[in-house]
DNA sequence: GTGGTCTAGACCACT
DNA sequence: GTGGTCTAGACCACA
């Protein structure tokens, strides 16, 4: 079900959160369906359940997942999920900064541009989406 | 010449470095030209100087810079880049991880591939291309 | 009769407790009239047994309610509710805090004397009172 | 500077925020001044840096102070502070339910606007306002 | 059993 | 020095 990686530079909890992103938005982890409990999966893990405890709160802020205290976490509705206009914002800002970087390593333009197309057909499949994915334009 | 954001989550020694690539790739700093001493800048952006030096290594091991002992730092030739295949892997990695976070957030293949379409003209324009860019595809 | 909401931060216990005072208060319990019981509140409302017994334990303790051995549990007369000094006095502290709360974030007191006056008038209505409430002054 | 109470029923981390709200929104700690560090804190207080870093973080969050890495922790412009919505709706569910407990407690409408008057001047006295809070209408 | 809070340490990157 | 993350425990209230 997880798939840690303890080099990655991402920490612990950021994987944590988006893998469990990942499950609820493919729909794998279905609205009202309880998630492991912080012990279960510090345990699967074998992380720290503060650790879990940290990925779970930060869900929950975030609209993912609802927590009932003395019951547990559980997937939240797809339309309940927050879409922060700062946390946007700074998403928009790490793509911008990290296109630049990759013009400043010497990539040109139509370099980059073949490379998002790459990734947008990866987002493409994992999504399942049925319609092709249109050309950006 | 330079605008850092202490509120912003990126380091100190990250913006300088990136801000410093930026005035060379653009041509602002040119070839050969002197960058002003660590002291000079730290004192600039009321910084800690071992902040710019680390910047001021970091250009080097990437090749933007090159130094001369007792003379000072100088902007290297576009040519001598180094186009770092880790560094490369690390910031696909990021586009990857970023383009995600968008879409767990709800948005669409399409409001995605338009976003980008913007920012990729922001990068044309600044690099000042005569020629139009094509659009992803 | 009940609705729960889980996703609620108030505990169930305490959602159960507020909503049979709700019942008593606006008199649709009236004196003498038995609660379901343990078991059948608890099959009712899909939750723990041991939560609904909390609940009745704390609402006889506050003598909304009283436990005949046997036959069950009855809402008492609005004259026996103990106006507990402890409680009245913890929830002032929480109204101080609140508000506390709302002028950090910037509402103005005018602002917050027209949001209380709002709900004033709401439990006015509640309350099924004739005369009109005179505002705060 | 601080005062923490072991026995409230106010968590620790709770009691920070509020307290380092208050210097804040009230002007005694101005716009980009440093706040003492997490372990600076966490000897006065007497708790765990943990608990002083979950303060500090959960501030920033909410946009009173803006953290640079390696520097320490300084208090943000009023204007930065969100007024989430999502918040100040939890605030008036919180004040809505209090209030309703009063009635539950036998508290007169009348008797509540008295109290509640009452809490408003305090409010009023502290942010040492010049113009005399107009009443509740 | 569950989550929520807290302590007492440790290590890391950045200034 | 600073904040950020993590581990390894503990205690509490709630279900």
């Amino acid at each position: 079900m997880f798939q840690l990686d303890l080099k990655s530079r991402e920490s612990i909890y950021e994987q944590i959160i988006n893998q469990i992103k990942e499950l609820i938005v493919t729909g794998v982890l279905k609205e009202g369906e309880k998630l492991p409990s912080v012990r279960e999966l510090s345990k699967i893990l074998t992380v720290n359940p503060n650790t879990v405890q940290k990925s779970y709160r930060e869900l929950e802020r975030q609209g993912y997942v609802y927590t009932v205290a003395g019951l547990g976490c559980f997937a939240a509705s797809l339309s309940d999920i927050k879409r922060d206009e700062a946390a946007v914002q700074q998403l928009v800002e790490t793509l911008r900064s990290t296109l630049r970087q990759l013009t400043y390593l010497g990539f040109a333009a139509e370099e980059i541009r073949s490379l998002l197309n790459g990734l947008l057909r990866e987002d493409d499949q994992k999504q399942g989406e049925r319609k092709k994915g249109s050309d950006l334009s």
